[in-house]
DNA sequence: ATAGCTATTGCAAAAACTTGCAATAAGACA
DNA sequence: TGTCTTATTGCAAGTTTTTGCAATAGCTAT
């Protein structure tokens, strides 16, 4: 099974459509190493469907993050970024230079289970951007 | 001593100035019970300095976050609100409903702890806004 | 008080993001 | 395959946020 009719079937489960759009984006996700903006994603994509549009980035990728096949992550100003649905990690950004680093959610289980027995909330999203400044900015 | 000169001791001791700009938005927030949009900061603080326009209002915020007076906090979709600097504490916001809680910064010391040594990173940021289903929405 | 230095503001224009709605095209079903 | 339903897109216009630069006004030191 490719990973189109994967994507596809998922989707389909819950009435939705894999359309052109959807796919090309998934794919400028997929060929990231990192998270991307809204605005590279659309240059990205475009280039293999020229069609494409803007408002259509945006809504494809908090659809795509709602959905579950991509994560949005904060950056420091308060935009969101976009990556490829994977293994489950949080980051940890620098606030002087940028330089980021991933942290396995292993490290912050404790802290959501205590979240969630306190709090009563459930299904607390699980990826978080946290800032510092990193050792060689310091 | 009075908050006002408080503050700009505060602001004067990294060459920096309390304006009439800035005195009026910390008022705004001092004031305010929750985090608020730029938008609503400048339409309160505009009541009280009228030529206030809307970029100052948000270098201010960011202003004054980059310096410990206030503090931002995430929004879902990915934006930015602003409360005064205070205690220590991060929040949990219903995806659903919109509902906040209060999280004590205490629950999360172990992680930043754990966080600083595995990472090299310091003085990571300490608000941290968490999004999760509330009891009421389950 | 006054003058000078420069951080900060306002203005104007650009860029980023959002929204409503009519047209399009995925997918279901015959 | 073709037809139908409706999720999704593109367009156009709105709103929010950012940026550059000249004018203003805090603060310091005289």
């Amino acid at each position: 099974m490719t990973f189109t009719s994967e994507y596809a079937s998922q989707l389909r489960a819950r009435g939705f459509r894999l359309t052109l759009q959807r796919l090309a984006i998934l794919q400028v996700l997929r060929q990231s190493e990192t998270h991307l903006s809204p605005r590279e994603v659309y240059k990205r994509a475009k280039q293999t469907l020229p069609t494409l549009t803007e408002p259509t980035v945006y809504r494809t990728l908090e659809f795509l993050a709602a959905n579950g096949l991509a994560r949005p992550s904060q950056t420091g100003n308060g935009h969101l970024m976009y990556e490829i649905a994977g293994n489950d990690h949080h980051h940890i950004v620098c606030r002087s230079c940028g330089d980021e680093l991933e942290i396995d959610h292993t490290l912050l289980e404790t802290l959501y289970y205590k979240l969630e027995s306190m709090s009563g909330y459930i299904r607390i999203d699980s990826h978080m951007t946290f800032f510092g400044l990193c050792p060689a900015c310091q």
